[in-house]
DNA sequence: GGGCGTCTGTGAACTGGAACACATTGAACG
DNA sequence: CGTTCAATGTGTTCCAGTTCACAGACGCCC
């Protein structure tokens, strides 16, 4: 596995390097966490290999799933830009592999090259327009079309092959904030109409096309 | 009114003066729009007085208000960064002062200054960290802390004095993402506690402490 | 194989908040 | 002053989704 063309995000080969040569290595253990809400932190992370859920808390102890990110993405972005409080916890779910930057190497590699900059920006202006979509979606959509752009976009991260999915329904239904009833309910009753298949801990998308209307795409 | 005071996030002289002495002044009518969702753009803008309303429409052609921006913040950080469709509606809610810096601008302070790049990303993490917790605010929490909450927001966001906001309960509801009939209800139970006077169109916070404790702050 | 704990299906009751339906109240303007 | 239209107050009905309550089902480990 190359370190240099782990990134799918649009990247020039400069950056690229140049983040590449600075970024540290460092692996997690399955379940393991790497920060929790309110840590301090200071450092952005990419994922090279194996998949981590980023979920806050509610008050009421409540856990909301953000995102699950994987081999492609990264994380952590806010604290790397002002160091301080993070904004989620983040869970290995799996055994993962990644390339830790800190803010000093990212405003060295900037001072060294200050033309990388508009790229940096344009990057984070990227993620903003994600997040901002996001929340939309969570907020607006009712819950099966919620469901449906979910599992949609699990899929797209997911390695190419089967779309199969390994999750529970309970870890999803932190993903869209609904309760694991719900998501059961809806689940079984797309699996009569043929548009996935289920097993323990697993969900196969049969009929993407199908879910893509129901998800109002 | 000086123009080198106008902004209260924390801003370094020289960033301020040197963003200010390539910002263009513009005025905005009451219920002019400056730009729309999904139009293109490459500016953010300054407020320097007046208030405008940020604002998304869901599929279904409900309104989710986002916020209200006043004297001292700015908006459309986005497409500053990252050139391309902005995400929100922007709408005068009255006679506005506004200052626009255009991406060509700011791409040419950093170049003039590469210093000063360090303190603008850290107001961009600064604003990424505060869109999380609102999304996170609207998405957990019941109707009635979202409202306390949102009160309380703008309460700090007016002119100091009276703690005399001025909108209608069918924009507050537009804000918290709720119905007017919902926003009614519970404002006319805190008034009948003591915790607020409302007039038409205005909405005057007496009890501070408690609606934060409402609020569940 | 036989327990045991975690997932999964599916009902039934409950509830926050939306949608609908009016009555009322001002405030602005001729 | 009345007219008129938008802003409010309040009750009723409805519904998506939660909560509670079980009943399998599958995996796993001794």
């Amino acid at each position: 596995m190359l370190d240099k063309d782990f990134l799918d995000i649009p990247l020039s080969p400069e950056l690229r390097s140049a983040l590449m040569d600075l970024a540290r290595p460092m692996c997690l253990s399955p379940r393991e966490t790497l920060f929790d809400e309110h840590d301090d932190g200071d450092a952005l992370y990419f994922v090279v290999g194996g998949r981590l859920e980023l979920s806050m808390m509610a008050e009421d102890g409540r856990k909301l799933g953000l995102d699950v990110v994987s081999r492609g993405s990264f994380f952590g972005e806010i604290a790397l830009l002002d160091p301080g409080p993070r904004t989620a916890t983040a869970t290995a779910l799996e055994e993962c592999d990644l390339r830790m930057l800190r803010r000093a190497d990212l405003l060295q590699v900037l001072d060294r090259s200050p033309h990388l900059m508009v790229e940096v920006l344009r990057l984070i202006g990227i993620r903003m327009r994600d997040i901002t979509d996001q929340m939309n979606e969570q907020i607006l959509l009712p819950l099966p079309q919620k469901l449906a752009r979910r599992l949609l976009r699990l899929a797209t991260v997911t390695e190419g092959g089967p779309r199969c999915l390994r999750l529970s329904h309970s870890e999803l239904a932190d993903l869209v904030g609904a309760s694991r009833e719900a998501v059961s309910k809806a689940l079984s009753s797309w699996k009569k109409q043929g548009y996935l298949h289920t097993g323990r801990g697993s969900i196969e998308l049969l009929d993407e096309a199908g879910l893509r209307s129901i998800a109002g795409l």
